[in-house]
DNA sequence: GTCTATAGCCAGATAGAC
DNA sequence: GTCTATCTGGCTATAGAC
């Protein structure tokens, strides 16, 4: 079988250092307000190169979110082979890290609107069978969290999935942040607080 | 005094008609991706008509903004004005109207990152007012709740504010929706658990 | 104030030399 | 594969007649 050739190394290199610049710059303005040019810019490189590795701006945006959700696996795969963790720690380690990762400004952001970006992310089957295996594997936690009672068995497993989906794109620690009142560490906690226990005191 | 002409009449109509076109598009495809030419089609009249109402796309999407501050503000009054609910029952009153109207496809929703756009609102005194009036009755509500131990005290109230407007932009209702296995009503019920009780199990 | 027609611009995408 | 230079389409905004 052919080894990874030298050439190939390189390539990979360079589209990854492109990723990285999409996924920036997706965090920093989002699809919409990102060029092309800017991308070509940070990357270092010319805008028609950019196309010689990815056909469209959509496709470029689509590599960004495929790679955040092979880091998202690699996560969830870290926390399902631990043995020391009951299901709804493994959660809220999820929606921690994923606040952490929103606060450091890495978190690329994708409007669930726009919709050729749409067509092309469920065009992308690395994408789609990507969150289809997370999916599955949060679901497992979130039934077996209910099971034991840890997660309000009243909520349907959809409703706590996308709950916990959601803290990716929260837009409460942004304005904490904002204010500068807060470390990161707070703002995690406050956040993780509200998700899990609520805005309503203890009884 | 002068009182309001018929002319003015006609013109408060027909600015009112624009503004609500502008509500529903923005509800629907966001700032970006409303072209004015769809808001001319859809009020009805041409483009260089539109200009002679509102100078830029970013004062016709302030001008939604404001009116939505406007309809919440009333909301709020009314709210104020009983006094057979407690602040903070007012409070989730305040955050089921937000998913109703999020859940009609009547949320206009203006990215945070646009800059022209954040210019226009910042420099729109009626837009700033509104919000600050609303913050300050908001606030006064969630301290009471809070001294009566109906929110938790150990949330800083900037917390638990914003986490109150995030249910404006939240992206669960959208999503429970188009799975399609769930009335609005139930919908509504379940984002609100989430909000005020959390994910967790009752103790 | 309303229209048609168009200017001006920006950003995505491409041609073609090297 | 990389570059410079250019094309193209769509969108905001405006000119000018009525």
């Amino acid at each position: 079988m052919p080894r990874t050739s030298f050439k190939e190394q390189i390539l990979r290199v360079r589209e990854d250092a492109i990723i990285a610049a999409v996924n920036r710059l997706l965090a920093d303005k989002g699809f919409d307000l990102m060029t092309v040019d800017e991308v070509a810019a940070e990357v270092g490189i010319a805008k028609a190169s950019l196309y010689k590795h990815f056909p469209s701006k959509e496709a470029l945006a689509a590599a960004a979110m495929v790679r955040l959700m092979e880091r998202t696996q690699a996560v969830v795969d870290q926390h399902a082979a631990r043995s020391d963790t009951t299901p709804m720690q493994k959660l809220q380690a999820l929606t921690r890290w994923a606040l952490e990762v929103q606060l450091a400004g890495e978190m690329p952001s994708v409007p669930s609107q726009n919709s050729s970006l749409r067509a092309e992310l469920v065009a992308n089957s690395a994408y789609l069978d990507a969150i289809l295996r997370i999916s599955d594997t949060l679901g497992s936690w979130i039934e077996a969290a209910q099971a034991s009672g840890d997660i309000d068995p009243a909520l349907p497993p959809e409703v706590v999935l996308y709950t916990v989906y959601a803290r990716a794109c929260d837009p409460v620690p942004a304005f904490l942040k904002a204010g500068g009142r807060f470390t990161d560490e707070q703002i995690v906690g406050f956040v993780q607080a509200t998700c899990w226990q609520g805005l309503a005191a203890p009884r």
